[in-house]
DNA sequence: ACCTGAACACCGTTCAAGT
DNA sequence: ACCTGAACACCGTTCAAGT
């Protein structure tokens, strides 16, 4: 009658799955959860109500683990980063096309989960995450012939270009009348510009 | 006894001036307060509550005269939008100078204004009053040799940049450990790169 | 010691009761 | 008819009472 035989060997068993909808709390649980909320319903729904009800625990609870609420967004602004993209010159790609390339990359992923531009512009230091991606980026610029100093100006100002193009993505279209170029379209030709008037300062340039 | 002499006359006046600290409630004077209270405090210091006590009247009564917060917002926008600056270009100035100059009064104008940046990014549509500016630049990119598409695309991808580099100011520091540069010469080196690359497309290069 | 229900101090918005 | 105090439905955060 009862389908769990395995039952009274439970308790000997060191607890290695717990019911599958209660992991134990911990920071990590909580970033998911938020992760999930902030992806599918948008950042406007990401309340710590809202974690602590999908993850079956009381409103306090949640503040055993994390200090506030801005915690909770620089772990989600962190567990994003790590998966933010890196494209790799291909053999004899010119440096702007291996530029423009990589920060395509990041358009469409930033993009793809739009609250990120938000949170990652209210959130003071750009996640430790991110080292991977400046550290890529700065180099593609020097490998453009730009110096130490200009690459990383080079950096700075794509990645506020970028930011810009995000974080004024109206819903419902452009308010101005004619039928408005696709976003990701629109970035790439500010981009394209961008990129080659940093390259004047390099030792390519055609 | 009665400090008001003219008490009685008052009912006959055609109450041309109510108690200064009282005008009549009206659209134009709740933005009056809400822009007082951004330039000074700051957009978080800014609620419905705090207007409604600034203006001696209840929050309710501010719905007599907007529709909800966003409105608010929408007016304070528009009111500082057509203090825009425009910049005229001088006799015989190149293109891309007089493309700078106007940014760069953009910049500095909206960064005097700190909340500005945020709330016309949320909000859906540039305020009407931006009109002038809008065309004042397309102006200039046109002067520069541009298509009409292309002046388009490059005015908003100004205004991107523009925005990404507002939004991104980060109250403390740059977190990176070396001194970073002021904001305005940072957004400036960007800028002429981004208009140095735009003029490729037109019929100015050197 | 660890957890958490209930309360607190805020929001924006609505509504019914005042004039 | 117009105005608005009080309430409502939310927040993030804290605290005292539970285990």
């Amino acid at each position: 009658m009862t389908p769990h035989k395995t039952k009274a060997r439970a308790a000997t068993r060191p607890a290695l799955a717990a019911p599958a909808q209660r992991p134990a709390l911990s920071r990590a649980a909580i970033t998911a959860t938020a992760r999930h909320i902030a992806d599918t319903e948008g950042i406007g729904e990401l309340t710590l109500r809202r974690v602590a009800a999908e993850l079956g625990t009381g409103q306090a609870s949640l503040y055993r683990h994390i200090a506030h609420r801005a915690e909770l967004l620089a772990l989600l602004t962190e567990d994003l980063a790590v998966s933010f993209p890196i494209v790799e010159p291909t053999q004899g790609e010119p440096p702007a096309e291996a530029i423009a390339a990589q920060w395509l990359a990041m358009y469409d992923f930033l993009a793809a989960h739009h609250w990120a531009a938000k949170v990652i512009a209210e959130g003071n230091h750009l996640a430790t995450g991110t080292r991977s991606v400046l550290e890529h980026g700065l180099a593609l610029l020097r490998a453009a012939g730009l110096s130490e100093a200009d690459a990383l100006r080079g950096y700075r100002a794509l990645w506020h270009l970028l930011l810009g193009h995000l974080l004024n993505e109206h819903p419902f279209g452009h308010g101005s009348g004619a039928a408005p170029e696709p976003a990701g379209t629109e970035f790439e030709w500010a981009l394209r510009r961008l990129i080659d008037g940093i390259g004047r300062m390099g030792t390519w340039h055609r």
